[in-house]
DNA sequence: GAATAAGAGCGAAACGTTTCGCGGTCAGGA
DNA sequence: TCCTGACCGCGAAACGTTTCGCTCTTATTC
C-alpha cells in the first residue's frame, strides 16, 4: 500500500543507498536532496519501521509491563514515561499482567518476540526468574516500585520503610500511643517494606501496635477498618498504607458515621486528590510519581545509548507526608 | 543474539520452509516435529516478530492513541482493551497526545511508521483530518468517546445528551427549579453534547438554568462552584458534568463548609469511588467503561479478521445514574 | 500393477530497509 | 601536472521470516 524506497528510486533515478543516506541524515548533494524531498512529498512516503528494525536490529520500542493499569499510580507514571520516551524517538509497547506471575512471564516473552529494545517493568513475581530470558538477550531492564534480592537490575523505588516511619512519628507527636496499621500481606513487596518500617518505628517507643494484613484492595481496607472501629480498645489512630486501603477505610468510616479526627485519627496513602475530596482533608503519604517516571525513563534512555557498561543502579526516592486535618491531638 | 530459524535448520537438517510450516501450524512429520521442538527448546528460539511482520505485512499490533492517560477513564478502558487484544494475540502500542491536536497528527504518523495493523483513538481534534493518512492506508480505525460529522469511522460512544437528561429529570423530580451546570467549553465534543442535553431537558420545563462553562479541569470545577455558591440567587442543585469538575466542586464545597444536600444538591460524573468516598455519598452519572472497552476492542478484532467490508458502525452506549444522598427535596 | 491423490519436504525468491566496499569527481597543495 | 583526500553515489549483500511452485514418497483405488 504505502510507497517504498524503491518508488523514490524510480522517481529520482538515484540509488537505494543514496536515498537511505538521505533518510538517515547523511551527506547528499543539494539537488538530489531536493529531488528526494519532492518524491517523498509526492508519494507520501514514510519509512517502514519494521523493515528498518529488521535490518538495524533495533525497533526503538520500549516494552512496559505492569501489574495494574487501573491504578492511578500506573496511569500517572506511564503517561510521563511515554512523554520522555517519545522525546527520544521511542515508542511504548504496553502490557498489563494483572498481578498474575504466570502471565508476567508470558508477557516478557511476548515483548521479546516483538524485539523491544528495552523493558521497564513493575514486577509482580517474588523473584527475578521471569526476567531471565530478557537478561540473556542483553537488553536494558529497569524495575519500578520494587527490586529483587539479587540487585542485578537498574531499579527506581521508593523508600517504603521511611514512609511508614514518617507516619508513625507524626502520630506519636500528636500523642497517640495505640496505633493501627492496615496493610497488604507480607508477600507484597511494598506492603512488606511498609509493615517492616512501621514495626521498627513502633518498636523503640512503648506504643501499642494493631496490625491488619490482607489484600491490597478497597474491600480489605473497608473490612479491616470496620473491625478496628469495633474493637473495644480500639486504636486512636490508623495508618492506611496504600491507596485502595485508604479508600476502603474512608468508606467504612462514612458508613459508620465515624467522624475523624474526633473519634479516630488517620493517615492515608498515595493520592492527593483523595486527600482533598474527603472532609476534613486527610493527612497523606504521597509518592513522587512524576520523579519515578522521569528517572526510570532516563535510566532506560541512558542504557539504550551507552549500553550496560555501568553497574546496576538502584535509585531510592523519598515519599512525602502532606498535611491535612485528620489527626487529632491526644492529651 | 537470539537464535534464528537457521540455527534450527543446522541442528535438525530440515529446510527453512519446513520449520516455518511447523511454526505456523502446518503439517510436519511427527519425528521432524519432535526434532524441531527439541531444537527450539535447546536454542531458546523465539520467532522474530519483526522479520515475520516484514514478510507478512502485519505486525499484530494495535495502536492506541489517547488524550490523557492520567484520566481514570483512560486507565480502565486501556486495561480492558489490552486484555482482549492479547487474547487474540495482538499487542498494544500506546501514545498519549495530551490533548494536543498537532501532536495527535504526529502520533498517527508515528504509529503508521511502526506499521500497526489498526488504530483505536480517543480523538482530540475537531475534525477527522488527522486520520487521513491512516485511512488512506486502509487499516481499521475505531473511535472512542466521540465521533465526527462525517460518520465514516467505527465509533463507540456514550449518549451524553441522555446522560444530562437523566440528571436534570432526577433533580426536577426532587423539586428543584433553579439548576446549575458546570461543564466544559463547547469545543469539547463531550462537553458540548452534555450541555446540549442539559439545555434541551431544561427547555420544556419552566426551570431556570445557570451554566458555567470552562476547561475540563479540577480548577474550573473548583472556581465555578465557588462562584455559584456566592450567587445571591444561587441554584438549589448543580450538575457536575465530568470527573475533574466534580472533584473540584467537592473540594470547593468542603473548603466553604457547605453541607450538601442541606444547602445545595449535586450530581457528579464518572467515578463511583469518588461517589462513595464523599460523605454523604454522591449521586453519580457513570459511563459503562468496561463495555466501551470491550466493544471497541471487539469491533477492532472483527475488522482485523474480516476487513472493512461492512458499513461504519456507530455504537451508542447508555450511562447510568446511580443513587446517592446528595440530592435534597425542595418543597 | 498402474494411475492417482495426498502428504511432506525443499530451494529460492521475496518483504523494505541499511551498510560495506568500491569507484568516480573535483579542489587544493606540492 | 600529479597526488591526495574529501565528498558522493552505486551495487550488492544482508537482516529473519514466509510462501510459491516443485519434487519425491507413500498410500489408495480400481
Amino acid at each position: 500500500m504505502g510507497a517504498t524506497i524503491r518508488d523514490i528510486q524510480k522517481l529520482t533515478g538515484l540509488s537505494l543507498a543514496t536515498i537511505s543516506k538521505y533518510l538517515n541524515g547523511g551527506n547528499v548533494l543539494p539537488e538530489n536532496r531536493a529531488a528526494i524531498g519532492r518524491a517523498i512529498e509526492e508519494l507520501h512516503y514514510e519509512v517502514n519501521e519494521v523493515a528498518r528494525g529488521l535490518k538495524t536490529r533495533q525497533t526503538r520500542i520500549v516494552g512496559v509491563l505492569l501489574h495494574d493499569l487501573k491504578n492511578i499510580f500506573a496511569g500517572t507514571i506511564i503517561s510521563r514515561m511515554e512523554d520522555i520516551l517519545r522525546q527520544h524517538g521511542y515508542g511504548m509497547f504496553l502490557c498489563d499482567c494483572r498481578g498474575n506471575p504466570e502471565l508476567e512471564g508470558e508477557e516478557i516473552q511476548f515483548l521479546l518476540g516483538k524485539q523491544v529494545d528495552g523493558i521497564i517493568t513493575f514486577p509482580t513475581s517474588e523473584n527475578s526468574g521471569y526476567l531471565k530470558l530478557a537478561r540473556e538477550r542483553g537488553i536494558p531492564i529497569v524495575l519500578i516500585d520494587r527490586m529483587f534480592d539479587d540487585q542485578e537490575f537498574d531499579s527506581v523505588i521508593v523508600d517504603n520503610e521511611t514512609a511508614s516511619k514518617l507516619a508513625v512519628e507524626k502520630l506519636l507527636a500528636y500523642g497517640h500511643r495505640r496505633i493501627g496499621m492496615i496493610c497488604g500481606d507480607e508477600h507484597y513487596y511494598t506492603a512488606r517494606k511498609r509493615l517492616y518500617g512501621f514495626c521498627r518505628a513502633m518498636e523503640v517507643t512503648g506504643a501499642e501496635a494493631c496490625i491488619a494484613k490482607g489484600e491490597l484492595t478497597v474491600g480489605h481496607g473497608y473490612e479491616a477498618m470496620k473491625k478496628m472501629l469495633d474493637m473495644k480498645e480500639r486504636p486512636t489512630a490508623v495508618f492506611l498504607s496504600n491507596y485502595e486501603i485508604t479508600l476502603g477505610a474512608v468508606i467504612a468510616m462514612n458508613e459508620q458515621n465515624v467522624s475523624f479526627p474526633k473519634e479516630i485519627s488517620v493517615i492515608g496513602f498515595d493520592n492527593m486528590m483523595l486527600a482533598q475530596v474527603v472532609k476534613p482533608k486527610l493527612w497523606m503519604i504521597t509518592q513522587p510519581m512524576e520523579q519515578i517516571a522521569v528517572r526510570a525513563a532516563e535510566i532506560m534512555m541512558e542504557r539504550l545509548k551507552n549500553g550496560s557498561s555501568r553497574e546496576p543502579q538502584v535509585e531510592i526516592l523519598q515519599t512525602m507526608l502532606s498535611e491535612g486535618e485528620s489527626i487529632g491531638r491526644i492529651v
